[in-house]
DNA sequence: AAATTTTCCAACCGCCGCCGC
DNA sequence: GGCGGCGGCGGTTGGAAAATT
């Protein structure tokens, strides 16, 4: 389960997995010694192996005090907590976490907790959703925005003629956002919008080339050429220079600061999804469902399953990959949350497969649990340091 | 059941800071 | 102040175990 054995020798020093009878040496010499002078303590022991490969054998594994099994939630809850605090100071965290080595810490941490934060869309090393549902939000935003692509229009739901459905939607978000990661000027493209129905002249272009600064959408992808192309339309309105990043920030402190309380208050009442959590805070009615928003009549098809399939889909399929750059100038989370709380349907929450969390959590709970606490912790840290 | 892939984690490696000379 | 040794830390590796095909 380590190293190999191949290269074990060297310089007379083994090296590679310990056996039982090496342990019981360093034990027994600990026992009488004490630790401490690392580099003399192989000799002294009888043993054929370097001072460090002794020291972590010892801190990681023969000390008495080590415990052993699985990570309980609180263990869970802190080094999440504290990771947020001081990133990757493993022996730090683990000084908070008695009988757990930063090895082991640092091992938890990368096979699993990073796993699940980026499962539910949370930076690992921000601790702040990842910057594609972010992305997602201002995208779905700006077709909020846009008269040809409303909302029930994009699901099939209105009269419109301009109905785009939701394999046409990836498309284009696909496209918007690979407008984002190139570093082209957008003016001097062809754009071609024929798949998915609306011209180029549609708000929705024309909100991305009004505002080229500070959104840094300068550049847009070419479709094959075997298709009609339409020339984007130029425009050079200026824009606004607020920092849409700091924008969000204030906009989720003031979701966190508002709304973490009846979440914290019933950590499990709720199913693990990202969006989900984000409807939660934006909405408050975590466990109420007597106080569930009431849904728009043209837009009840819209249910939180179904956007959530879309957000995961994009994540899955790596559609969505922000990488900092190109960040979009629409950052109103807000109204993409009100939205998803206005178009759910009592249905939907019904069927929500989770109840009063007691005992015996599941992993999707623990899940929960975890994204709400972290959540909260953020929360704290926005209140005590006055970050992000 | 066998082959292949993925997950997990103990141990290694290299770097850094501290300390004594 | 410069140097070398040492301990500590965080990133990475590689092989066993588990999961999947």
């Amino acid at each position: 389960m380590t190293k190999s054995n191949s290269s074990s020798e060297k310089n007379g020093l083994k090296k590679g997995p310990w056996t039982a009878e090496e342990d019981q040496k360093l034990i027994d010499y600990i026992q009488k010694h004490g630790h401490g002078k690392w580099r003399t303590l192989p000799n002294n022991a009888g043993l054929k192996r370097c001072g460090k490969s002794c020291r972590l054998r010892w801190a990681n594994y023969l000390r008495p005090d080590i415990k052993r099994g699985k990570f309980s939630i609180e263990e869970e809850e802190t080094i999440i907590q504290l990771h947020s605090v001081m990133g990757n100071k493993w022996s730090t965290i683990a000084a908070n976490l008695p009988g757990r080595t930063d090895n082991e810490i640092k091992n938890y941490w990368n096979t699993h907790i990073k796993k699940r934060l980026l499962k539910m869309g949370i930076d690992p090393v921000t601790h702040t959703p990842r910057l594609e549902v972010l992305q997602l939000t201002s995208i779905l935003n700006s077709l909020y925005n846009s008269p040809l692509l409303n909302y029930p229009s994009l699901f099939g739901m209105g009269s419109s003629s301009s109905v785009v459905n939701q394999s046409q939607l990836l498309n284009l978000l696909s496209t918007y956002l690979s407008c984002q990661n190139k570093n082209q000027d957008v003016m001097n493209h062809n754009f071609n919008q024929s798949q998915i129905g609306i011209s180029a002249s549609s708000p929705l272009l024309q909100n991305q080339s009004q505002c080229s600064q500070p959104m840094q959408l300068n550049s847009i992808q070419t479709f094959p050429s075997n298709q009609p192309q339409v020339q984007v339309q130029e425009n050079k309105q200026p824009c606004a220079t607020s920092n849409p990043l700091h924008m969000e920030s204030q906009i989720m402190k003031t979701k966190l600061e508002n709304q973490i309380s009846p979440i914290v208050a019933n950590p499990f009442s709720h199913q693990n999804n990202t969006i989900q959590n984000l409807w939660q805070y934006e909405g408050g009615h975590i466990s109420d469902q007597q106080q569930q928003p009431q849904s728009s009549s043209a837009m009840q098809s819209f249910s939180l399953p179904k956007f959530n399939s879309i957000v995961n889909n994009l994540l899955e399929n790596q559609i969505l990959s922000g990488n900092g750059e190109g960040v979009p100038n629409y950052y109103n989370l807000s109204s993409l949350l009100s939205f998803a709380v206005s178009s759910t349907t009592p249905s939907t929450l019904n069927s929500s497969s989770s109840t009063t969390f007691v005992n015996g959590t599941t992993e999707d709970e623990r899940d929960t649990y975890n994204s709400n606490m972290l959540m909260y912790n953020i929360s704290n840290g926005l209140n005590d340091s006055g970050l992000l």
